[in-house]
DNA sequence: GAACAATGTAAACACCGTTTACTAGAGTGA
DNA sequence: TCACTCTAGTAAACGGTGTTTACATTGTTC
């Protein structure tokens, strides 16, 4: 992050002066972000708590949104580090276990940080866009990597529930983003499969933290936990329940 | 909304030229709000849009933050409308259809209205807390209006379906916040299984309104599509799928 | 030690929300 | 009609914001 060139040009005393400066900077941004949401954080702000000028800060960050864009990638990685200790705390091959353990640490860990939640997979904010949007194309892209690192496991719980793929192909076409960047390794129904549960687990998260469903409902935990035993059911065995309702539907 | 009292007094002419000022500065708050999101909305904007200056905004309202709750509640009211156009565009007694013409509705307007949507449904904003903190209790909450009016179309959907009481009733205390407004003429498992669709939808919308999954998939109507009929299927018939998923757990 | 880049500052600019004091004018009752 | 009140507007100010500029200081390096 820190070094440029590829060959280590053995980071000198000043680089790590200005990098811990730079983490500092992070630090306060994200004190600022959990105070008050994310038009809380502030340049002045941030010079005054680690006690410098405000332009000072424009010698490590380009611009306020710079600041934002660092700080999401930061949370993108501290979630993503989440997941992976969840998915690795279990027995050897276990890849229903994995994804069941990866989605209860990916909505404990939302809220019990509504406003890092909020900024990552919230309204789109300037500076959380701006990952995008450079990183087209780039395998480094957080929101990627991130959906990578579910898709895996589930991928592994869909081979190993053999998955077949069924006749109803006609997702395929909507897939090319994700075919451009991961190619062809899994079938579409997969896919589709695992991006369904991914929405359905994000939608009943998001609901919970910001709050919007509050009106009618003190806890969706159990909501939560019923659609995630019936996705891991669903990879499994594909097919069932889709083919279901359609059959049920077409009976009426 | 503007007159206050019960009687009405005889809107005078001033009266209307007020009421004529305050839509003019919603409709410029509306304006920023597209162009940029809700940051962008700036009463020394506004004002410069009406040939005001700043300070002449407060004649009309107290602060930045009541022009967004005032915003927003126009908002709703117009996704109301919508919905119930919607509802009503068509035969007569057709829950099913009715349901989802408004389902369609809904994903229609949000796309249409990204910042809008943000606006209510995204992460939240201190003006549009607002309407939930103070209207705590209140049927006139705009929230739980928008709400009550889909619930009532799925609760005859769920009546004519022949929806039974399923021996599992533990979702019943999750829901006091919504039969403290609207008691309990509807079973525990309709109120659940509405809110379960509720917040599928919202998962699918938001995520495509907010470009959580452009990284995937280019289209989220076909998603939309087969939940929606799902969901469908699920309130005429219910406890299938649900029933389904546990046996097939159990006998893993 | 000299040259140089990195890091900080002070000051300014153009915005922002909000408050205050003040004024022109419309509406109203005697 | 006159006097009074209330409304809707203004200008000016206060403290806040992001950002740029010119300048000073400090640390590294040859």
């Amino acid at each position: 992050m820190t070094a440029s060139a590829p060959d280590r040009p053995a980071p000198t005393r000043r680089d790590r002066s200005r990098s811990a400066t730079v983490q500092e900077i992070l630090v306060a941004a994200r004190r600022l972000l959990v105070s008050g949401g994310a038009a809380e954080i502030s340049v002045r702000v941030i010079a005054r708590d680690l006690g410098l000028t405000a332009a000072a800060l424009y010698r490590y960050f380009p611009s306020l949104d710079a600041i934002v864009t660092a700080l999401a990638i930061n949370l993108y990685d501290e979630l993503r580090a989440q997941l992976e200790q969840a998915r690795d705390a279990g027995p050897g091959h276990d890849p229903a276990g994995q994804v069941t353990r990866m989605a209860w640490r990916f909505r404990n860990w939302a809220l019990a940080h509504p406003a890092e939640f909020g900024l990552l997979f919230g309204n789109p904010v300037p500076g959380v866009q701006a990952i995008e949007r450079d990183c087209d194309g780039d395998a480094d892209h957080a929101g990627k990597r991130f959906g990578q690192l579910v898709l895996a496991c589930f991928a592994e719980l869909w081979r190993c529930g053999g998955g077949h793929p069924t006749g109803d192909d006609s997702v395929g076409a909507l897939l090319t983003p994700y075919r451009e960047t991961y190619g062809d390794g899994l079938p579409d129904q997969a896919v589709y499969t695992f991006l369904s549960a991914w929405t359905r687990l994000y939608g009943i998260v998001a609901m919970e933290v910001f709050g919007h469903l509050s009106w009618a409902m003190t806890d969706l935990r159990p909501m939560f936990e019923r659609e995630l035993t019936q996705l891991i059911a669903a990879a499994t065995t594909p097919r069932l329940d889709t083919a279901a309702a359609r059959t049920r539907l077409r009976t009426r």
